[in-house]
DNA sequence: GTTAGCATGTAAGGAGTTACATGATTTT
DNA sequence: AAAATCATGTAACTCCTTACATGCTAAC
């Protein structure tokens, strides 16, 4: 998730981790809160080891250089073609099967890099495992409210009133998608 | 998380670690997946080894006896008085401040375990929790917006909605219990 | 008699978090 | 010169999952 995450902004241009911290919080924050750095700079190291990104060392011709007297400053990366690739094969995994694995967001949130075919088929799987959670739920409604409390079925409800909403969008989505007449993405520095 | 849920569940009646999943499953449903047998068996062994609950060997007069000849047969847990209090100490925590953290829907399946006091103040904390969440998401619309694609836009829409959603059900059931009529709660099997 | 479902468990690992520690830079 | 915020990093830990292994019991 982080390693998807990290890679598409890296796409987008390169950036330090910190940077990397206040983009995402933006980017993801419907999904989720933002990520800890104990767990952004070990994720960083790993995809610089693994030769999907590198440090972006180079003195940028033009750009203010950083201060050279200073011990630890910012270390900037990029995403190397390599990174490019890692980044395609990711988004095309649909993710695992659970409702509320976060993935699906991510996933969505990159869609301006992903192509319609792909973009379909992750839509539609987010739609079949949602209405196998509203099934569930109207089961539960159904066969089990007496052995319920009364709390626990109002969870139920609201449940399957957010799983029904979700469904909807998901159907204007795939709609849309197949129209033909994707949203108007302008990717904000396409590269 | 599963200890509270565990808890809960054996304070409505002794019962076995598959039989406990499967309620668990139904129980939880609008919350989460089937949590896993990884996970559960474990669990149970700390929550024996800390007293909250024991193995209820005792051959119950009149119920079925299970077959001796079994060597591994079921193992039937009940909770002690420890682990009830140990459950309404655990009712009373917030949990954490996260959004996604599925403790407020743990908790809230268990309200009819928890006191009106208590049962307040969770439903106000987490209606703060979705309301900052949702100022958050509102002022990525605002402030980001141009920097953000159409995909990225339209998942805060959506978080937003949900959010909006959320904070009116939860107004709904503050009201609801500061108006001292809280909904029918039968407890399955009181003790 | 064999498939399906019931029932319990272990080992390894994934994907993060919290708490801590350090130092540079900018603002007041 | 103090405070805030920028910036990077490590160690320990949490809480869960997957994959595996075992054996019993009921149904077809």
């Amino acid at each position: 998730m982080l390693e998807l995450a990290v890679l598409g902004l890296l796409h987008e241009g390169p950036m330090h981790g910190y940077e990397l911290r206040k983009q995402l919080a933006t980017k993801l924050g419907a999904i989720r809160a933002a990520i800890s750095y104990g767990s952004l700079y070990p994720t960083l190291r790993r995809l610089q080891a693994a030769g999907w990104i590198t440090e972006e060392s180079g003195a940028k011709p033009g750009a203010e250089a950083p201060p050279l007297t200073s011990k630890r400053g910012r270390v900037v990366y990029k995403i190397t073609a390599e990174g490019k690739e890692r980044f395609q094969e990711l988004l095309g995994n649909a993710g695992p099967e659970t409702y509320e694995d976060p993935s699906f967001g991510v996933h969505f949130a990159f869609f301006s890099r992903t192509d319609q075919a792909t973009r379909l088929r992750i839509l539609e799987g987010r739609r079949r495992r949602v209405e196998e959670r509203r099934e569930g739920l109207r089961d539960a409604l159904g066969r089990a409210a007496e052995r319920l409390d009364a709390y626990t079925l109002e969870l139920q409800r609201h449940g399957l009133d957010a799983c029904e909403r979700e469904v909807r969008w998901l159907e204007e989505l795939i709609a849309h998608e197949r129209s033909g007449k994707p949203p108007d993405v302008t990717p904000p520095t396409s590269r």
